[in-house]
DNA sequence: GTCTATACTGAGATAGAC
DNA sequence: GTCTATCTCAGTATAGAC
């Protein structure tokens, strides 16, 4: 099924329980379960469950990273890398459905629980926030590039959250029109003042 | 402290105790020490953790309701009626900070969890959705009463997951003259086509 | 209605053989 | 690098005295 080291097939395992289950909800019985090998042999790659949700956290952070970079080489304009943003939300509607925001949901667990890595997690937003500031500098909104990034973040995040609690497609397309045409609205005022 | 009846003590505690921590990270234990009772005496009231949560929900709807309703008497139309809505995010701005958004963490725990109760606790959704509904139909939106409510509900949940993350008071506060902005191109419109 | 005592379970974690 | 066996502890839940 999967010939990778087994470090990387737990990650990789923790990483889809952890945002279907949540974390604290996750066992390591259930991820041993999943990849295949004993609780025993668990501790030979993880001390602790928390050095594995670090370990899941950089393999999201790093996995994020590529995601961003191929938008920023495919996009063509700033324009339509934000695009690239906004689409992910029905790029992963299904799941988004199921589970909500990988991000968000994360973060948001951590945060209760009161969680070291909770900073650690919230550094996945601060990607998609840096790299959204980014795309609106380059459209010529310097003064409010990170306002900006902000309010889109926010917007997905709340589709992400009611698209979860009321499973509508409906809904997620519509917000996702909205979106675009907001971003519109900037991108013609690409040659500003 | 509280002399009210012990089984509304409990939940109570629970209610704070779930928002705060989340509802599967909150043991008997911890509420029974809120409460200053013992953990026997906890399974008097309630049989099992589900009926607290269940009782919990049902606490949240109807306070949920008791403020939507004081809201509808307050307000002097509803444009001021869904501004009250939108001026939350400011009044509870500490607690959303440190917590996120009471319904919208709830919901999204409850799924993750595939929990029995994920619906009931989405009638706290439904509560909102369908007021802020009855609000932008009597100004005039008949067509998309429910698309603009759905709008609201899914910003202010993102701005909530945010605030959550990065602790910024400054970006509750833009966000929530963005919304009131958005919302004042509709009440001029009161009298629609 | 409230308490103490206790049973039962599952989860994180360790030791040591192979 | 992987396994089995085991420990420890916290959490849910029950029984029964007061």
């Amino acid at each position: 099924m999967n010939d990778a080291p087994t470090r990387q097939r737990i990650v990789e395992a923790a990483d889809q329980l952890f945002y279907r289950q949540g974390f604290e909800h996750t066992s390591f019985a259930h991820i041993a379960e999943v990849v295949q090998i004993s609780r025993g042999n668990f501790y030979y790659h993880f001390k602790t469950k928390d050095q594995l949700l670090n370990a899941v956290i950089h393999a999201r952070i790093a996995n994020t990273q590529i995601m961003l970079d191929q938008w920023e080489v495919e996009g063509e304009g700033p324009t339509e890398r934000i695009r690239s943003f906004i689409k992910i939300l029905l790029m992963n509607q299904a799941n988004i459905q199921h589970y909500g925001c990988p991000v968000g949901t994360l973060c948001s667990e951590l945060a209760k629980l009161n969680h070291g890595s909770t900073e650690q997690a919230n550094t996945l937003f601060t990607l998609f926030r840096t790299w959204l500031h980014r795309q609106f500098t380059l459209i010529g909104r310097h003064d409010d590039a990170d306002e900006l990034a902000m309010h889109l973040l926010a917007r997905s995040q709340g589709v992400a959250t009611l698209a979860n609690a009321f499973h509508d497609p409906k809904f997620i397309q519509t917000e996702v029109n909205h979106m675009l045409d907001w971003l519109q609205t900037y991108s013609q005022s690409s040659t500003p003042s």
